[in-house]
DNA sequence: ACACTGATAATCT
DNA sequence: GATTATCAGTGTA
């Protein structure tokens, strides 16, 4: 069983990732993600209905998602809908707390620490992941990639707002961060090249 | 600090 | 053939 995956975003911030392969161990605390639902949400891949990329958002919850976009970039998704339902969780920035030599080899145009994975496809790069990491799941011990909680994180200190580089449904305030990390992505209106602004909605705040 | 643009290929229509 | 839940580099301030 699952949850929706809107009310999962706030639970998975502060979360702590572990991705090992045979290069060592990568540590990293979630500060950023988005919601992405079903047949509801035209932003999501599961919109239009299953296909062999997307198969698993409809799996178990707590199972990874990885998906391969604009020809060089990976980003991975927490399952979390179940039970027939499509929804995951995009992993859009987090903090390396272990592990950082092993990281920053994996992302040499990263200049500090900050960036090395502020950004869903530079999240993925810093912790090796790519598509045979499609549907490991994330709760087993013996998993090559592994989700814990992390230290508690108070409701106030959640902040919430539009999804980035989204054109469809740019108004639902599906993406949730920590605004005291300095790893938070920079806002981008879906679209591209359109006209940019300030973050529209930027800061209301999560009431618990 | 922000704005703009080219790269690049799996996936879907 | 069109689209894309992006990034890095370059230019301007």
């Amino acid at each position: 069983m699952g949850i929706d995956p809107v009310a999962a975003c706030p639970v998975l911030l502060g979360g702590v990732l572990e991705a090992t392969s045979t290069d060592g161990t990568v540590t990293a605390r979630i500060v950023e993600v988005e919601a992405y639902r079903g047949a509801d949400d035209p932003a999501s891949h599961a919109y239009r209905g299953r296909t062999a990329r997307n198969a698993v958002m409809w799996g178990p919850a707590g199972h990874l998602y990885v998906y391969f976009v604009y020809g060089m970039h990976f980003c991975a998704n927490v399952v979390c809908a179940g039970d027939g339902q499509a929804g995951a969780v995009l992993l859009r920035a987090a903090e390396i707390t272990d592990g950082q030599d092993l990281a920053a080899a994996r992302r040499p145009a990263a200049r500090t620490a900050r960036d090395l994975a502020r950004g869903p496809a530079r999240l993925t790069a810093a912790l090796g992941l790519t598509r045979e990491h499609d549907g490991v799941d994330l709760t087993a011990p013996d998993s090559p990639v592994r989700l814990r909680a992390g230290e508690q994180v108070e409701p106030g200190e959640v902040e919430r707002g539009p999804r980035v580089g989204v054109a469809a449904a740019g108004d639902v305030p599906w993406r949730f961060w920590l605004p005291g990390s300095r790893a938070v992505s920079r806002y981008r209106p879906g679209g591209r090249g359109g006209a940019n602004g300030p973050d529209p909605v930027a800061t209301s705040r999560l009431e618990g």
